[in-house]
DNA sequence: CGGGAATTAAG
DNA sequence: ACTTAATTCCC
């Protein structure tokens, strides 16, 4: 047998050929089927030739130099001695160490040593039965650890990171498990030190599972002449060494998931023999072996691993004897896995965000996993302390491939913030709270409003000071100052004469949408020609043409050559047609397409394709003029197609572009001009979706009074396959989903395409019970009550499967088939119910305590029956279907009732006092708080609401526990 | 070495 | 059929 390719296993107790197996399951550990241990006769002590890597590598490490002589320790008769039973732990501290000491010449060896048998368990560990087979729970349980004299003390752990390979990938050198301290120079390794103890030791190393006291079927290897020797590895250590083993260059070889149970199997038997000190193993004890692997493998985490140091004493008569605790490493965590790997963000797709949050935000990032990821942001004071934190809004399906996080920013805690905030972002991996590192800088930016207040202020004074100053934008030294106030002279005159016009003062906003400004719109609307008549007059006279006359408007500034060029062409063309009078067809056409060709020039020759009309709109200031002037031009010369249906790149009509610019003043007119409200731009978004988006209501606003004729059509979804509605759920806007709802309710039954939820799933995810209420109020809901979204849950079963116990409290109550499943409002007072049906309820019956302190305590043993006559009586004015129905239905009895606001709002009144005097209310506040009642009473502004809820939701029995509370609280009569 | 990507298996 | 995880391959 070639002696070099074989070592002797310590934990098998047998050779071990240095190539892997191909046969064995995995190829790592021996060719030993899983099965069946049997020593081989061929394996014998005397063929065994032991290999010394670690003491190769570990040599120049240590301070003192390596013997010689320790290489040829393989062969020592030394190591192919029996070891023998040996009782006490404790005896060599001061007893025949050095003998041993001198067999081994006190230095570190690392080797596999061929002497395991015979060793009772009682003596392995403890001195007691193992209470679980392979492991170490009998030391702790037999509090045995006191009576070890040495200690093993880990002098530098693990790094926590490793890529652990599978064992195709272990050809050629990869990088070895490092100490946690390691650099470039010096590296540093595993390394433990043995304490409190003197002679000879070996110090043995082999991976171990972090969540149990067992074997991990990986493998930890130590790399040799390219072959890779498998765990247990032994180092030998001595007083000359100080007793220091440290374990140079191993890998961890990620065993292949099929083949996870007999590894897992293998090591474990091997150790059990190891400690048993026997050959084989009785079949029982397979057995149960067998089944506790079984159990381990199955949820075993094979992206961590630690080390197990454990030191042993060899005896004269080769036993060996544990002399000291195990010790663990740290878990090393495969680098390789999502769930263990690094995090870091690689990029974001922009830098900075508004205050307000809802601002997409695209994180691309080394693999994650959807289930396990968060992306938090957070502000840090100079010492380092979180003063702020907050959470990116995202869900599983955001997470695009494991390598990107699509999500919304979190609002920063103060909206008023005057200039930008600079915070962090990292991503957390909640399973093992691990961060990303290092965090990228994010920017919050102040609210337009704010923005706009300051500019104002600046400008004011700016203005009052030096009176012409046309505003900051323009304050080049070099610019003839005659221009400037020229033009500020005749802003101001233009505001005027537009105020005059109206009769009094408009802002641009209400100008916009006022109707004589919509009739101006019309073609030969004289008041658009006399608004823009000193416009002519300025381009006319300006030889340089629209580029230096801009200047006359504040905040077109960057409004440069190309765009200007073409607008003035095109005013000009305008402007002589409008003042020829009457021309001829021909020349109209001429200038139509005249007018026409300049503007798709123009479009063709930006970047974007933006048109005229794009850039008009979305000018970095509001120009009111400039904007009336391409919208008059645009109607004039019957481009309506223009506004209609003419995009840029994007996709994005002038609707888009107006709301995505917040330009609420210009919808009215696109709108007027044709601009399809529901063109959806290249990402699917129709103005509306880009309003929602941008959270800009004015502008959604506007679409919702827009002129006759025109429809939005709220179904439709973007390339996120979300409605508009679906937007303003998730950004949790309930004032502008109440606004989509109440211009087409039936856009609450649509489902999104990305997961099939509809607006409820949407609410429950979002736990946002105002939204809830909202779209439960909206309409008749069976269908969406009903509709199961992607995973086949209806809104309901995904607030029980989110365990959302306030939605699920709250839907439960609205389902038809809510009778058994839903928490029940116990009818108060009346025991003649409780009796029919659970009166052996000790708890429901103790709701029957009556009411003394009531004015009305004797009604509150008034039957449902005696209130539903004086239901009927109140009714019988009613027309007669209702009537009809409300024999049979206490909910429209109720509902009747409460259509008296008095009555509703002392009801609330008392419900939301804080200390009730009156037993019976509070109880049965109680119990309306718990049905979420509370919440929605809050949320109810009116009578009308709520009556809209009890008509729709509340069970008949929930109905009689709201009359009788009413009752009891005096306000039935009358 | 260490990293990335392609391929294959698994939900 | 499609997505994610596991495994292998490659530079």
């Amino acid at each position: 047998m070639n002696q070099q390719q074989q070592y002797f296993d310590l934990d098998q107790g047998k050779n071990i050929p240095y190539v892997n197996d191909c046969c064995s399951t995995s190829g790592y550990s021996s060719n030993n089927s899983p099965t069946s241990m049997t020593l081989s006769p061929s394996h014998s002590p005397e063929t065994l030739n032991l290999q010394n890597e670690f003491a190769q590598l570990n040599l120049p490490a240590l301070s003192n130099s390596p013997s010689p002589r320790l290489q040829q320790l393989g062969g020592s008769p030394y190591h192919q001695n029996q070891m023998m039973a040996n009782g006490n732990l404790c005896m060599e501290i001061d007893g025949n160490a050095a003998s041993i000491g001198s067999i081994l010449n006190g230095n570190a060896t690392f080797g596999n040593i061929n002497s395991m048998q015979h060793m009772p368990v009682d003596q392995f560990y403890a001195t007691q039965p193992p209470q679980t087979i392979g492991g170490f729970h009998q030391i702790d349980a037999g509090g045995i650890k006191n009576e070890y004299c040495a200690q093993l003390h880990i002098a530098e752990q693990p790094v926590e990171k490793f890529r652990f390979r599978y064992k195709s990938e272990m050809h050629g050198t990869h990088g070895s498990l490092n100490g946690i301290n390691s650099k470039r120079t010096p590296k540093t390794f595993p390394e433990v030190i043995l304490r409190n103890y003197s002679g000879p030791a070996v110090i043995r190393c082999s991976l171990f599972q972090t969540n149990l006291d067992s074997p991990h079927s990986h493998q930890l290897v130590v790399r040799k002449d390219e072959r890779d020797v498998c765990d247990p590895h032994d180092l030998h250590v001595s007083q000359e060494r100080g007793y220091v083993a440290q374990f140079i260059n191993m890998g961890i070889i990620h065993t292949a998931k099929k083949y996870i149970f007999d590894e897992l199997f293998k090591k474990k038997q091997d150790r059990l023999v190891f400690q048993m000190g026997r050959r084989e193993l009785s079949t029982k004890q397979l057995q149960e072996l067998h089944q506790e692997t079984e159990r381990e493998a199955k949820d075993m985490n094979l992206n961590q691993v630690r080390l197990c140091f454990e030191a042993f004493k060899i005896e004269n008569n080769q036993k060996w004897t544990p002399i000291a605790p195990p010790v663990f490493s740290n878990p090393i965590n495969n680098r390789k896995s999502a769930q263990t790997g690094e995090l870091r963000i690689t990029r974001l797709s922009k830098p900075t965000g508004s205050v307000m949050g809802n601002d997409e935000l695209i994180l691309l990032v080394e693999k994650v996993s959807k289930k396990n990821i968060k992306v938090r942001f957070f502000e840090e004071n100079d010492d380092g302390e979180t003063v702020w934190e907050a959470y990116a809004k995202f869900r599983e399906s955001d997470v695009h491939h494991q390598y990107a996080i699509v999500c919304q920013t979190p609002a920063y805690k103060d909206k008023d913030v005057e200039r930008e905030v600079a915070v962090s972002i990292e991503l957390i991996r909640p399973s093992d709270d691990e961060r990303s590192f290092p965090p990228l800088p994010f920017r919050y930016k102040p609210r337009d409003a704010i923005i706009s207040r300051k500019r104002r202020r600046t400008c004011s004074t700016l203005t009052s000071s030096t009176s012409s100053s046309s505003g900051s934008l323009h304050n080049s030294m070099d610019l003839p100052k005659t221009v400037p106030q020229m033009g500020a002279a005749n802003v101001s005159l233009h505001d005027q004469t537009i105020s005059q016009e109206f009769g009094r003062e408009f802002t641009v906003d209400q100008l916009l949408n006022s109707e004589s400004f919509r009739k101006m719109l019309e073609p030969n609307s004289s008041e658009l020609e006399k608004l823009c008549v000193p416009d002519i007059g300025c381009l006319e006279h300006d030889g340089l043409g629209y580029e230096q006359t801009q200047s006359n408007y504040v905040g077109i500034t960057h409004y440069r050559s190309l765009s200007s060029t073409y607008l003035t062409e095109i005013f000009k063309i305008y402007d002589a047609n409008r003042r020829a009078g009457k021309i001829s067809a021909e020349d109209f056409a001429n200038s139509c397409s005249k007018v026409q060709n300049l503007f798709t020039t123009h479009a063709l020759k930006n970047v974007n394709n933006d048109t005229l009309l794009h850039e008009v709109i979305s000018q970095r200031t509001d120009n009111l003029k400039l904007a009336i002037k391409t919208f008059k031009v645009i109607e004039y010369f019957k481009l309506q197609e223009l506004a209609h249906s003419v995009l840029n790149l994007d996709g994005d009509s002038g609707l888009h572009v107006a709301c995505q610019h917040d330009r609420p003043n210009y919808i009215r007119p696109l709108l007027s001009l044709g601009c399809n409200p529901n063109q959806q731009n290249h990402i699917g978004n129709t103005a509306l979706h880009v309003a929602v988006k941008e959270k800009h209501t004015n502008c959604i606003d506007f679409f919702f009074n827009a002129p006759n004729g025109v429809r939005l059509d709220l179904s439709l979804k973007n390339d996120d396959g979300l409605t508009p509605l679906h937007m303003a759920i998730r950004q949790n806007s309930s004032d502008v989903a109440k606004k989509l709802i109440n211009y087409d309710r039936s856009s609450i039954n649509v489902s999104n395409t990305t997961d099939g939820n509809n607006a409820l799933h949407m609410a429950v995810l979002e736990q946002n019970v105002e939204l809830l209420v909202l779209i439960l109020d909206a309409q008749n809901l069976t269908d969406i009550l009903m509709a199961k979204n992607s995973a086949g849950y209806t809104p309901l079963e995904l607030a029980r499967a989110k365990d959302n116990e306030s939605c699920v409290l709250l839907l439960q109550k609205v389902y038809p088939d809510k009778g058994e499943s839903a928490m029940t409002w116990i009818p108060l007072n009346v025991k003649e119910e409780m009796d029919s049906s659970s009166a052996e309820d000790d708890d429901e019956s103790n709701l029957d305590v009556p009411t003394s302190s009531m004015s009305s305590s004797s009604l509150s043993t008034v039957k449902t029956e005696e209130i539903d006559m004086d239901f009927k009586t109140e009714q019988e004015d009613e027309d007669h279907a209702k009537q009809a129905d409300a024999a049979i239905d206490p909910k429209i009895k109720l509902e009747q009732l409460l259509s008296n606001k008095n009555k509703f709002d002392q009801l609330v009144k008392q419900l939301n006092e804080p200390s009730s005097h009156n037993p019976a209310l509070s109880k049965w506040k109680e119990l309306a708080e718990k049905a979420l009642l509370s919440q929605l009473v809050f949320l109810w502004s009116s009578s009308e609401g709520m009556l809209k809820y009890i008509h729709h939701k509340s069970s008949d029995q929930e109905c009689r526990s709201f009359a009788r509370a009413l009752q009891e609280l005096g306000m039935l009569n009358a």
